[in-house]
RNA sequence: GGAGAGGUGGCCGAGUGGUCGAAGGCGCACGCCUGGAAAGUGUGUAUACCGCGUGAACCGGUAUCGAGGGUUCGAAUCCCUCUCUCUCCGCCA
């Protein structure tokens, strides 16, 4: 969320800048600065209310050692009313800070100058490519057929355990996904990413530390009987290692990389785009996770990009990348780079990364701060994150692109891993 | 799941109704001392909001001793609820 001091200081800014992402924050801002001003004037009469008290408690309890027994009887009847004024008006104050809340958190993060004006994916702008996007004429399988042609991924026997979405991966399917999730880890490691191996459930707070609630609450598996969540991604578990942490000046930056399953319901996508690989309500995602001082978050977003950018020219897989419109934007960032991937078969890109900056938009609600060297003060820190990668979309690709007459051929640095070299 | 003990600042730890945001110690920062260091010594050392206005410093106010509520003129301290941790028992990978 946005700190009520931007909204206060520089309200126009804030409505400019949302226009890029389509949001008319007119009404609301200026909705959210009056509630600000009653706030603030409602704090300043209970405060100096309670000051009042306190200053005459302190009396009474004087008085009393005095031994003015008298005096101090008097002074108490006269606190009666102010201690209803009290808790009349801190009432009122919890009641606004309520509702002011629920405000600003109704405000998506503003976008980043560079961030090109558009309402859809359409309006992206290409930032560069690489790799070939072979023609593989029109006998080419998609993923889905190759799979069961191949016997390594079961999408049926996922049905019968669980539902859609659940797929079984076997044989040399189930050790290719170990053999690029090992891939992923190890090269994060290379990059100077510290591997943490979290919970892959976590309580409400985290939940809302994040911003998955409560608006995507419905996106979640919910274990009701201990209130837990199934982790949507390992953005989630691994961000809120620094929930209510102040880092110091030295602790930058702070890189962490992860391999979790991911769960999303994924309520209401059904439709067109769900076959096979491309969209499951269980999948393995390799993650990275930095924390940077803001004056180093966006050359740090640089480096993610080159760095999931090696990953894909490793794999031998022909990939763009682009830089998301403000219409195509999450609510809660503020430049955001997707990865995504050319399937020979399915002739479409899939999104396989997004890697973006937070600013402080995520480190507010976290409260996520560090101490600032020289002035001393303690300021929200910048997180990004990014996927590097998610698997199903990756193994999609590598299946289509892939496929020869003898069988799949394995890109040369996966070798080692799945101690094969095609898929036959 | 049953029984008991406990949660105080970065850490340890004192504090059972009054001037306590909280003794003392450790750690840390800066200074003095030293040729340099150690030791010694002095000072400082939580967070948030508000006053506050263009920002910063200073200053002042308020809140925070696991969380929430209550008693009281006044709560770290008394009462209630919740929560977490530890120990023992049970169950178990």
């Amino acid at each position: 969320m946005l700190t009520i001091h931007t909204i206060r200081e520089n309200s126009q800014e804030v409505i400019d800048r949302l226009k890029v992402k389509n949001f008319d924050a007119t009404e609301l801002v200026s909705r959210i600065t009056i509630m600000d001003r009653e706030r603030r004037d409602l704090q300043n009469e209970a405060n100096s209310a309670e000051n009042e008290m306190n200053t005459l408690s302190k009396s009474i309890g004087l008085l009393f050692k005095e031994g003015k027994q008298d005096e101090a009887n008097a002074a108490r009847e006269r606190t009666s009313s102010l201690k209803e004024r009290i808790k009349e008006l801190n009432a009122q104050l919890a009641t606004k800070e309520q509702g002011l809340n629920e405000l600003i958190v109704l405000l998506p993060n503003l976008p980043h100058a560079s961030v090109p004006v558009g309402k859809s994916a359409a309006d992206n702008k290409e930032i560069r490519s690489g790799g070939v996007c072979r023609d593989l004429g029109s006998e080419a399988l998609p993923h889905w057929e190759l799979a069961d042609k191949y016997k390594i991924i079961d999408f049926e026997l996922g049905v019968k355990i669980t539902g859609a979405g659940f797929p079984v991966y076997r044989g040399k399917g189930a050790r290719l996904q170990r053999a690029l999730i090992n891939f992923f880890l190890d090269e994060n490691q290379k990059a100077g990413y510290e591997e943490v191996l979290p919970p892959l459930v976590v309580n409400q707070d985290s939940g809302y530390g994040t911003g998955q609630l409560p608006d995507k609450e419905g996106q979640m598996y919910h274990v009701t009987e201990d209130n837990f969540y199934l982790i949507p991604t390992a953005e989630v578990p691994v961000t809120n290692i620094y929930r209510d942490v102040i880092l110091q000046d030295e602790d930058f930056p702070v890189k962490n990389t992860a391999y979790t399953p991911c769960f999303r319901r994924e309520a209401g996508s059904y439709g067109k785009d769900v076959r096979g690989l491309n969209r499951l309500h269980q999948f393995d995602k390799v993650e990275i996770v930095q924390i940077e001082h803001p004056n180093r978050s966006y050359q740090t977003l640089e480096q993610m990009v080159d760095h999931v950018e090696k990953l894909l020219i490793k794999l031998e897989l022909p990939y763009r990348i682009v830089q998301l419109c403000g219409g195509d934007m999450s609510f809660t960032s503020a430049l955001t780079y997707d990865f995504e991937v050319y399937s020979a078969a399915q002739k479409r890109w899939l999104e396989v990364s997004s890697v973006s900056n937070f600013e402080s938009f995520q480190a507010n609600r976290l409260k996520l701060r560090y101490r600032d060297k020289e002035t001393k003060k303690t300021l929200l820190a910048h997180t990004l994150n990014g996927s590097s990668l998610a698997l199903p979309r990756i193994v999609a690709a590598l299946l289509e692109n892939n496929q020869t007459g003898a069988g799949i051929a394995i890109p040369k640095v996966l070798q080692e891993y799945t101690g094969f070299a095609i898929i036959d």
